[in-house]
DNA sequence: TTGATAACCAAGCGCTTGCTTGGTAGCGTT
DNA sequence: AACGCTACCAAGCAAGCGCTTGGTTATCAA
C-alpha cells in the first residue's frame, strides 16, 4: 500500500498539501512512511508522549496501541530513548519543510514573519505535527547525544525564523525576539483551546504579530 | 533551633530581606519551617525536580539528600505526589508574597510591570524562590485534585499580574498578555544562562519590558 | 519514673519497568 | 522446493519503583 490512504499523519487530519509534502520527504528518505510498521509505531509514540509524557507512557502503551506485544517493539527500535529520538527528529524535519513551504508563498518581510507564527502554532495546535510539542516538553527525556542530533536538525528551522525576524522583527536582536516569540508560542499549548473561546489560531497569531513586528 | 541559621533556603543563596520574609510566613503558618526535617525534605525535594524532573527522581533520591531512609519519608508525607504537591503549593506563596512586596514599592504603572518580569525571572533564574520552574514543567505529574488545590494559591498570583498589565500594558486584553508574558520568561530558563553572556536578568527583563509596556 | 510523641531504621513486599531470548508464520525470490 | 527476510509472539528476567510494617531511639512533659 504506497502511499496509501491509510497513511496515519493523513489520517490525523492532515491537510492535502501536507500530505504530499510526507510522501515527498518520504520518498526521499527522510521521513519514515507513515503507513509501515516502523511509521506506524513513530506515530502511536508521538501521540501518546504528547499525551501522557514520555517518562508515564510505557512501551506496552506504545505496542498496545498498534497492536502488537511490548516485545516486539524491540525489533524496530534500540530503546525506548531510540523511539524518541527519532520522533524528534521527523518532527523537526517535517516542519522544518513545512515553514519553508509556508515562507516561501509570502511576498512581505510582515507576511513572512506572520507565516512563521502561524506555522509553528498550528504545528502546536493542529494535527499538523504531530508530537512537536514533545521537542519543549521532553527535551530532557533524551541522552545527550541524542540532545546533540537533534540539535543539529533543527538549526536550519531556527535559521529561516531568524533570518525572517531580522527582515521584520522590531527587535534589535533577532536570536532573542525568536527565544521570546518560541516560550510565548509553546506555552499557548497549555492554555489555548482552537474552539472554546473567542479567539482563532488566526487572531492569535495576528496578536502576537503586532507585537514583534515592526 | 527556631529561626536557625541553618536555614536551607537561606544557605541557598537568598538575600536577607527574602530570609526575613520566610521566617514571617512561617509564624504565619503558610510555610513550612525550612529548618525542620519536613522542610528540609521539602528544600531538597525541590531541588530534585529542577534537576531531574519528577518522574526521574526516587524517594530515595530524596531521602539520600537529607540523610535518610526511604521509608522514613512517608512518615512525613502520604505519597511522594504530597511531596510535590506541597512543594508547589508553598513554592506558589512564597512567589506572590515576595511580588505583592515588590509591587508595592514601586510608584509608577511602568515600575510595577517591571518590577513583576523581574521578579518572575529572578525567580526562574536565581535562588530565589527554589523550585519555581516545577509549576510549569512538572504541572502535569499532579493529580487533577492537587492540581486544583494549586490553581486556587497561584490565583491570587495572576490577578496582580493582570491588574499591573491592565494598568501598564500595551495589549488590549491583559489575560492574553499575561499568557505570552509567562512563556517568554518561563522558556527563559531553557537558554538564559546569568553570566555566561553579556545580557543580564536586568537588561532581559527591560526588553521584555519594552514589548509589552505601552 | 513513667508515658507520650516525633523521628527514624531495617527489611522487604508487590508491582511495574525496559528489555532479552528463542522460536515461528508469512511472503517474495530464485 | 528451498531459502532468506521481515515482522511478530510467548515467556520471562533483573532491576528499580513507591510504599508498608514492626520496632527502636531520643526528647520532654507530667
Amino acid at each position: 500500500m504506497p502511499g496509501g490512504s491509510g497513511n496515519a499523519v493523513t489520517s490525523a487530519g492532515l491537510g492535502q498539501g501536507s500530505s504530499a509534502l510526507v510522501e515527498a520527504l518520504v520518498a526521499q528518505g527522510e521521513l519514515t512512511d507513515p503507513a509501515s510498521p516502523r511509521g506506524r509505531l513513530l506515530n502511536a509514540a508521538a501521540l501518546l508522549f504528547v499525551e501522557k509524557g514520555f517518562a508515564r507512557t510505557t512501551v506496552r502503551d506504545i505496542a498496545a496501541e498498534v497492536g502488537i506485544l511490548s516485545g516486539s517493539i524491540f525489533h524496530h527500535f534500540r530503546s525506548k530513548e531510540a523511539i524518541l529520538c527519532q520522533v524528534m527528529r521527523e518532527v523537526t524535519i517535517f516542519a522544518r519543510a513545512r515553514m519553508e513551504a509556508a515562507v516561501a508563498q509570502e511576498r512581505t518581510p510582515r507576511g513572512r514573519l506572520r507565516a512563521c507564527i502561524l506555522c509553528e502554532l498550528e504545528a502546536i495546535h493542529g494535527r499538523a505535527v504531530p508530537g512537536f510539542t514533545i521537542l519543549v516538553s521532553e527535551w530532557r527525556s533524551l541522552s545527550p547525544e541524542s540532545q546533540r542530533q537533534v540539535l543539529q536538525l533543527r538549526e536550519r528551522y531556527e535559521r529561516l525564523w531568524r533570518d525572517v525576524l531580522a527582515e521584520a522583527g522590531r527587535m534589535d536582536d533577532p536570536a532573542l525576539a525568536r527565544r521570546l516569540l518560541q516560550g510565548s508560542l509553546a506555552h499557548s499549548y497549555h492554555w489555548f483551546r482552537p474552539k472554546k473561546q473567542g479567539l482563532s489560531l488566526d487572531e492569535l497569531a495576528g496578536q502576537v504579530l503586532s507585537l514583534y513586528c515592526r
